[in-house]
RNA sequence: GCCGCCGUAGCUCAGCUGGCAGAGCAGCGGACUUUUAAUCCGAAGGUCGUGGGUUCGAUCCCCACCGGCGGCACCA
């Protein structure tokens, strides 16, 4: 069933209803409307009126026509717009017998303008009394049922336009997501930092542990990659001078589909000169929590800083009794795991079982803001290494609500190094990895003309708008979330 | 990829391990001048996800496929 679906009669009654319109000649899709005041500044004018208070006060909305109550001389109407909904009273009295009921022909989910006198009604409801209406797009599908809206999950998400026609908290949630990115802006730009835009579609892809998906150029007959990190270009834009450098756009990841993973995703990503890892955990922390008090943020979990934060080996030691400091080889890890009743997957690196360890044990507790510090250098090929504790890097990953948000390091800018990590994914990919970086000699290059120390994160928007809306699912806070054909 | 649950009118949902497919909203015809999910009367509206199978007979039982959701695996 669904939208594109063969009409049936109740597509058929809106199509007759178009052309009578325009016997009428009436165009039902004319080119413009001017001078809209938006519904919630109309309600913001009057909010101190009183049940049955009339004003003279002339108003001009627009928007989709939500409910009708009444018939005959008198009716009531519910208009809505992006801001919200108000009512309008229709009274042939004042529109006459034949615009009055032209008016009550149309169907729910037209799109009207309308010029209406505010008054309150006796039950204390803002009311527009028409005096004049136009139909701006006569709606040839009917809209969701009124009372309980569009739930079907799989039309909400096909259709969006649909959820957002009938549910209300489906466009406060887009609108706050539009407000975490524009506050994320204004903070980073406050902060000394400029956006830019690096490729989309590139030879070689990198950045991080992810399969790319692949397209071709025509012209160019060659391969390219969709991005899946945009790091390797930003910190080139470092080695330029830029300093400080923000992008935020989408990251592309050929894998599976779940609730915390879209193929295509929106990434933030910012590197600044002279900075470690801990400045960065610093300037995030400050940027989550001025975000969340930009756009309002009222649940449950305190974002405010600072949040705690641990190092990746106690919180593994607190939650499985593991010291994995101790166990720095695959025998006498998974050895130390089966004593105390941990699962250890037979084909798991020791690295992949620090994974194992994190991923099952710990992350999921992680619900308050917290930073884990200190990553296997194995795990992280562009990190820098710790500057005490051997075997480590300078890395984080931020979590909230038992999401991971932000992953983050000291930058590797030793370009021989480097080599040496490549060389290592090398061999990796040789072994069947499929997520090892591939060998990048441009960005090399550009490491050794000299890259000052620097600090770079990456933060999933999406999920920081899960975080800050309350939504258990990327699919909720993704406009068009990938769907099976 | 594996397992489980789900798919019935435009929308929201009923439908008894098998016997002609049900309601509310919306829509259609009508009544009504202060409604707030308005109310009342009337007439409509269906490829029960798709394709097979079992059966005298399938929305219901079996198989496959498509799609969604959840979990596992994989993965930031």
């Amino acid at each position: 069933m669904g939208v594109g679906e063969e009409p049936s009669d109740v597509f058929a009654a809106r199509r007759r209803k178009l052309e009578s319109l325009r016997a009428a000649g009436i165009e039902p899709f004319p080119h413009a409307f001017d001078h809209v005041e938006p519904i919630a500044a109309v309600r913001a004018q009057h909010a101190s009126l009183t049940p049955g208070e009339e004003t003279t006060a002339a108003h001009r909305v627009a928007g989709r026509l939500a409910a009708r109550r009444g018939q005959g001389k008198m009716a009531f109407l519910d208009l809505v717009d992006r801001s919200g909904r108000i009512q309008l009273q229709a009274r042939v009295d004042e529109l006459g017998p034949e615009r009055m009921e032209q008016l009550l022909s149309l169907d729910l989910g037209d799109l009207l303008g309308i010029d209406g006198i505010a008054f309150v009604s006796r039950r204390g409801e803002l009311t527009l009394r028409i005096t004049d209406y136009r139909v701006l797009a006569k709606s040839l599908r009917p809209p969701p049922e009124k009372h309980h809206g569009l739930t079907d999950v799989e039309t909400r998400h096909r259709h969006r336009e649909l959820d957002l026609i009938a549910n209300e908290d489906a466009r406060e949630l887009f609108m706050t997501r539009a407000r975490v990115i524009s506050a994320i802006r204004r903070f980073l730009d406050s902060e000394g930092f400029i956006e830019v835009e690096t490729p989309v579609l590139q030879p070689l892809y990198g950045g991080a542990a992810a399969r790319p998906f692949t397209t071709h150029h025509n012209a160019l007959d060659r391969d390219l990659y969709l991005r899946i990190a945009t790091e390797l270009y930003l910190k080139r834009l470092i080695v330029g001078g830029l300093e400080r450098v923000y992008e935020l756009g989408k990251d592309f990841r050929n894998e599976g589909i779940d609730s915390t993973h879209n193929p295509e995703f929106t990434m933030l990503e910012w590197y600044e000169a002279y900075a470690d890892y801990l400045d960065v955990a610093d300037r995030c922390e400050r940027l989550v929590a001025h975000v969340a008090s930009e756009v309002g943020y009222a649940g449950p979990i305190d974002l405010s800083s600072p949040w705690r934060r641990q190092t990746l080996a106690e919180a593994i030691l607190d939650r499985t009794g593991v010291d994995i400091l101790r166990f720095r080889d695959r025998g006498t890890l998974a050895a130390e795991m089966r004593a105390r009743g941990l699962a250890v997957p037979e084909e798991d690196t020791w690295p992949q079982l620090v994974d194992e360890l994190l991923s099952k044990h710990v992350e999921p507790a992680l619900i308050e803001p917290t930073f884990l510090l200190d990553y296997p250098v194995e795990l992280s090929p562009f990190a820098k290494r710790h500057r005490a504790v051997d075997g480590l890097a300078e890395r984080f990953e931020a979590y909230i609500g038992g999401l991971e948000i932000a992953n983050a390091f000291t930058e590797l800018n030793d370009p021989d190094e480097q080599r040496r990590r490549f060389e290592q994914q090398r061999a990796l990919a040789g072994a069947g990895d499929l997520e090892a970086q591939p060998y990048d000699e441009a960005f090399l290059a550009a490491l050794e003309q000299g890259m000052p120390p620097t600090g770079g994160i990456g933060i999933g928007i999406d999920r920081l708008v899960m975080v800050l809306t309350g939504t258990r699912s990327i699919r909720e806070v993704v406009l068009f979330p990938a769907m099976r054909d």
